[in-house]
DNA sequence: TTGTATGCGTTATCAG
DNA sequence: CTGATAACGCATACAA
């Protein structure tokens, strides 16, 4: 006994009410109200609140091809870095009139394809993507078709399109400076399996090549899977190797999250063994001595996302632009190798 | 120089491409392919791919009505409570074929108005709405158009509705006594305002009773600003009335964050003063010696609005339905009073 | 099994 | 300034 309903006033209707044509209630609602004579324009403006009608955005997008729909695509939708940039291109989009269709696909290609077929299919008129698997394909064929698109923090080499993201190197040589500044001169790089991931790949490789350039510093990288006993068993490891002056650099807040728990599992004092992390938390201001960490400015890239797609929907010709941002040290104390205990502020 | 592209190809073009009607190839991609002869199911299976056809939801969902299409709208994106339902929601939408329309109201009154006319134009099939402010009279204008809605853990007593959310009077129960067996004689209730969110104003009232009901039981309710010092005064100041044995009921997790903050900053170690927060957070099980807490089952949450949501879309007439969940006990030094460092396992 | 004709609510193109 | 009328891409009675 379906009793599907939901009876919304139509233009038609409108029109009939305040004796006027489609038209007319046409360009009210389509923002030009200056046409309408003053007495039309009324009569239509009562007859409209009369029966309570609000344009169908549907019809609407049937008709000039236009959604106003902008998709975002995610790969983890629980990941605070996700949710943070998801926020910004949100904002960017109500204030430029777009609503924002989301898909989240779990970090598994094959939703990944669904989802990208599905938010085609919604006629979005531009995508951010934060890929998940490699959807090459599927990518370059919506940019070709013309869609705008931009890859979120994870590029991939073969589609042509925006990126907007961190300034990877750079955030590592921040990182690998501030700790050997600190007095750290044992690093010990943990980073989620590579996999496709660029950003993952891009810090790996950066991390390396300081390595490689500064005799002097000693360091090694490590990409233990993160569940179970692992990463314990690696930070152990490299600990007793190592000895003193010692940290730890974690390439994303997941592996920050574990090693946090490692360290804790092993007795060991935050700031006399190092932690760094990329990827600012919540959390990391209140374990005791608090976690240093390299912010990324998550709103700026949501938003320059949302830039990227609107400018490309103004112009399609433009050649692919890629957009970097710094990131943002938090020095605390879990990268301070002496007097931990004698400052309680460790916001 | 606009160039809006984007040239999908359609029906028709599928159908000149197949050497077929417009018929059967709707009908061979709205689920009736049996109804083919295998000749022309092949035909047009080739063209559709030759062509990369993609069927428009748009028009689909203007000639039928069905957008396939829910909405959702959220009070505060970034509360991690908000993203947890979220994924569970949007999990059974893909489950059923439906997508998500997310809209986040950053707590204001006024977005929430304008985006609830957004997502009603959207001809969202349905809505699960987590209100900031009392749009009262637009979610009952929506409700009597015929649109399914529930309110989730927030619900306004004028709006029929479905309601999905916590069994907070339970909540606060588990809370209490889990507290007064742990051996804290003395409990600071502590909220963010209470404002016209129901939650807050159920956990404060039901607190009140079990004073009440308890005589043995001492307690206190406050709500301060979370910002600023405001927190920290409130602590500092119970905790020199009361001494030893007392603890803090935090309400949800912003709460629970503050509280952790202002007893870092006052000296005083968990588990000597109590700390019992509503809400998991990734963090809690990190703090030493862990932060007890009362985690609401997110994921079914979300299942459950959308269960909701189509139950209403098969059959409008159901009368308001109100589905609330009980809260999980995780246990952890935070609310043990005795012991407290012979145990390096907070988790 | 297959095709024809009509309409969904809107905007755009023309005329008046 | 105003109004007919034709698309937009698809689904669905209805007909063959």
């Amino acid at each position: 006994m379906s009793v599907r309903a939901s009876r919304h006033a139509t233009l038609l209707e409108v029109a009939r009410e305040a004796d006027a044509s489609k038209t007319s209630v046409s360009r009210y609602f389509g923002g030009e109200r200056e046409r309408l004579s003053p007495a039309l324009r009324q009569r239509i403006g009562e007859a409209a609140r009369r029966l309570g009608y609000r344009p169908n955005q549907i019809a609407r997008g049937l008709k000039g091809g236009r959604s106003r729909l902008l998709g975002m695509l995610v790969a983890d939708i629980r990941n605070p870095y996700s949710i943070a940039v998801m926020h910004g291109v949100e904002q960017a989009c109500r204030e430029h009139g777009y609503s924002l269709l989301v898909a989240n696909t779990d970090n598994d290609p094959a939703q990944e394809r669904t989802h990208l077929a599905l938010l085609a299919s919604y006629r979005v008129e531009g995508l951010v993507v934060n890929v998940a698997g490699s959807p090459t394909r599927e990518l370059q064929d919506m940019a070709d078709q013309g869609l705008p698109l931009v890859l979120l923090d994870r590029w991939l080499a073969e589609v042509e399109a925006d990126v907007v993201g961190l300034d990877n190197p750079l955030a590592i040589d921040m990182a690998v400076d501030h700790l050997r500044r600190q007095g750290y001169r044992n690093l010990l790089f943990l980073s989620e399996p590579l996999g496709q991931a660029s950003p993952r790949q891009q810090r790996w490789q950066r991390f390396e090549q300081r390595l490689a350039d500064e005799p002097t510093l000693y360091g090694e990288r490590r990409a233990p899977p993160l569940g179970g006993e692992a990463v314990e068993d690696v930070v152990r490891d490299f600990l007793a190797r190592t000895g003193r002056s010692a940290a730890l650099l974690c390439a994303n807040g997941n592996v920050t999250l574990a090693a946090t728990r490692a360290l804790q599992a092993l007795g060991v004092p935050l700031g006399e063994v190092g932690l760094l992390g990329i990827d600012e938390l919540d959390w990391c201001g209140l374990v005791p001595p608090g976690i240093s960490t390299l912010a990324q400015p998550t709103e700026a890239i949501g938003r320059a996302a949302v830039q990227h797609l609107l400018a490309r929907l103004d112009d399609a010709t433009q050649p692919p632009r890629r957009t970097l941002y710094p990131a943002r040290l938090n020095a605390r104390g879990s990268t301070r190798l002496e007097g931990l205990n004698d400052n309680k502020e460790w916001q």
